[in-house]
DNA sequence: AATAAATGTCAACAAGGCTGACATAAATTT
DNA sequence: AAATTTATGTCAGCCTTGTTGACATTTATT
């Protein structure tokens, strides 16, 4: 049984998780504003629908989260115009300012790991990253652009 | 800004996190008893306080947890001889048939994931866990013994 | 003998999951 | 045109698992 694996995977998503709780507690906010905030700077004008299914939480979960992001002007929401039914989710100023305050240690800690990897050791790790989720997911994650370096 | 090792590290942690999910409810408990159920599976005998240490969690989130594993049988606490203040803390065998099942969707989810890989994957994808660990949490990695095949 | 350490316990609270029920507007189907 | 489906929102209540603070017990250390 891959043991090692699951512990170091399981201090890794700890820590790496870990570094923006402090930051976040600040404005009020939890991990799951964080999440939502990481989506919706990377691909900005997506449906709930699609965080939805990404988040694998149900509506109600989602809403409420959303709603304070929006109330505190962090994200924005505006009526599709090929589908009016549909509301796409935008980071503000104030939003895309947030998620880069909150990624910045994060994004040390990543570079600073990969540094110390031999030459292909980023497209080695992303690529066990990929192998880890779901097969009918896979397609999701070249939607959201996140395999183009595979 | 490394967004896609974000963005995948979220997804895959989802998905293998997510493969005990169903086997646990049916037992009536969540992922903190999965946690603890793992840590005392792979060094038995350990003291409350490094569990503690470990999950970063306090030791009132942890009783709770802690309680229904050893009321229900999984988990057994053993005074310690040396400092017979310590309640070391062993998985049953009913604990270990426990662990072994929720374990298995995950293994082999992982094992698939590194048969993908060149022949150092496996390698690389521990040495990048490895990095993304508080500095001051190596230690102890080294003595969970989860840094071996490094 | 006094203090510190390892653990347990009670109580109250918060974040963020969940379900179920119902509402509205817009798109699609019949 | 009417009926249905889809995308979204909202209200209410529940559960798990985190949190803090206070206090108790047993054992080790000073």
């Amino acid at each position: 049984m891959p043991l090692d694996v699951m512990g170091l995977f399981f201090f890794a998503y700890r820590d790496f998780v870990g570094d923006a709780d402090a930051l976040l507690e600040r404005q009020g906010f939890g991990r799951a504003h964080h999440r939502v905030l990481y989506f919706v700077n990377l691909r900005p004008g997506m449906p709930v629908a699609d965080l939805l299914d990404i988040l694998k939480i149900t509506k109600q979960s989602l809403a409420r989260v959303l709603r304070q992001l929006v109330d505190n002007g962090y994200v924005e929401q505006k009526t599709g115009e090929t589908d009016r039914r549909q509301r796409l989710l935008y980071a503000t100023e104030k939003g895309r300012g947030l998620f880069e305050t909150l990624s910045a240690t994060q994004t040390s800690r990543i570079e600073a790991a990969i540094a110390a990897l031999p030459p292909e050791g980023k497209r080695t790790v992303l690529r066990f990253f990929v192998g880890m989720v779901e097969p009918e997911d896979r397609g999701l994650l070249d939607r959201l652009k996140l395999t183009e370096e595979l």
